[in-house]
Order: structure tokens, then sequence, then C-alpha cells
DNA sequence: CGCGCATGTGAAGAAACGCTCATATGAGCG
DNA sequence: CGCTCATATGAGCGTTTCTTCACATGCGCG
């Protein structure tokens, strides 16, 4: 990685904030957040969306290592992989209040 | 904020990590990190981008408070508003090394 | 003082994204 | 053993988002 390693960190920052610029995979990380470890129906559950949707979004959170999974008999356990997507929460969130208390749009 | 400031923090969040997620975004953030300030032609040069699709990027990012504009003459020199960027760009980075260096899809 | 360059904005087409429906797999239970 | 539940996956559709083109504004220079 020497000439431009820019380009491909660009590309994977790109992908990781993607992750992150849903509502409803945000909701999923939150409830991970505070619950630690849930299985897909109750994630959809506390989190008001079908269990389809939250299965394909934890999919692709699988993939990016965001998420880790737990399996025993026929449930999936899920939880956070790293302590970076709390990081990525709290510092996203000095960001939102900074910006709701200066001005916006 | 107290019944859910879950919901409109999770907005905030999703939008904020919206526009950090197009690669287009990224290298003019990229770009503004290491440059100090640059008005729109160098940026769309340095990033290989169309002047137009720029000051684009550079409005949501003006209007989300993330670059700050400075004006002379017929020249519109941005810099970037805070220093959130710089460590919401090394806690990507982090997640992304971390993820490459683990395993992938 | 009119022309050109730097920038800003709107509209339209293309591409990406997320959601839902239908279906598949595999584990537990009767 | 067959049925049902929890989860996973693929295809189709509606919506959002990005890019480009065309044009508007405003400053500076000849």
């Amino acid at each position: 990685m020497a000439a431009l390693p820019a380009e491909t960190a660009i590309e994977g920052l790109a992908q990781v904030f993607g992750l992150l610029s849903d509502p409803g995979r945000l909701r999923l990380m939150a409830a991970l957040l505070e619950g630690g470890e849930m299985c897909v129906c109750d994630l959809a559950a506390a989190c008001g969306q079908s269990e389809s949707s939250v299965s394909h979004a934890l999919r692709l959170l699988r993939l990016n290592r965001v998420v880790k999974v737990r399996r025993s008999g026929r449930m999936a356990y899920y939880s956070l992989a790293d302590s970076h997507v709390r990081m990525l929460f709290d510092l996203g969130l000095t960001h939102v209040a900074h910006d709701a208390a200066g001005a916006h749009d």
C-alpha cells in the first residue's frame, strides 16, 4: 500500500458508513448495544421491523463483521462484533447534537 | 428529550453516516483534511470529479455543517467545519483495517 | 461595460438501496 | 415421521440517491 492506499480505504470507508446510514440497521445496532445479545425475532419486535428485513439487515452487518452470530438450536443470537460501533455511535451523536445546536438546513 | 430520544437520534445518525457513505464526498473530505482549505475547481481536479458534482456534494456537506465556506471574489474556499470528520475517518479506517485483517466476504 | 471564468442550481435518466412476498432449510416437538 | 417455528435467501418492486446536462449568477479583466 503505497501509491494510492487512499482509494481502497475510501471505498472501504464508504461501505462501512453506508452500513450505518440506514435507520433500520441503526436501530438493530442500538438494540444490540443495550441488549448485548438478542435473537432475530426479539430484534424484530424491539425494532418494529419484519423478521425478514431484520434477517436481511443482519446478513449485511454479518458480512461486514459488524455483528457476530451464535447459534443454539434453531435460534440465532446476534451481538456486536467489536466496540467500534459504540464509538462510531457516540461520535456521530456528538456531531448530530453539535449540528442541531448550531444550525441546520 | 425523554420518551424516545433514540428515534430522533437514530434519524440524525443515519443522515450523518449517509453523508459519509459516498466515495465522492469522502474524497472531498479527505482532500480537505490534507489540504486544509481548497476552492471548488482544485477540489474537483484533486478528486477527479466534475465541478458540478463537487458543487452538489459540497452543498450537502455545507447544509449539514460538515464543511464551511469562505468566499473571496468569485472563488469559494471550502474547509472542514470541525474535527468530528477526522475522528470519524480514523475510527472508520480502524474498522476497515480490522475488518480486512480479520476476514471478509 | 461586455465577455469569460468560477460557482451554484434544477431537472432528468440511471443506478443502488431497502422492503416485502414467496420459498427453502433445519431444529424441536408431538 | 411429519409438522411447525425460527431463520435465511432470492426475486420483484417502489423509492431514494448520484451523475450529468443545461442554464443562472456574479466577479474580474480587457
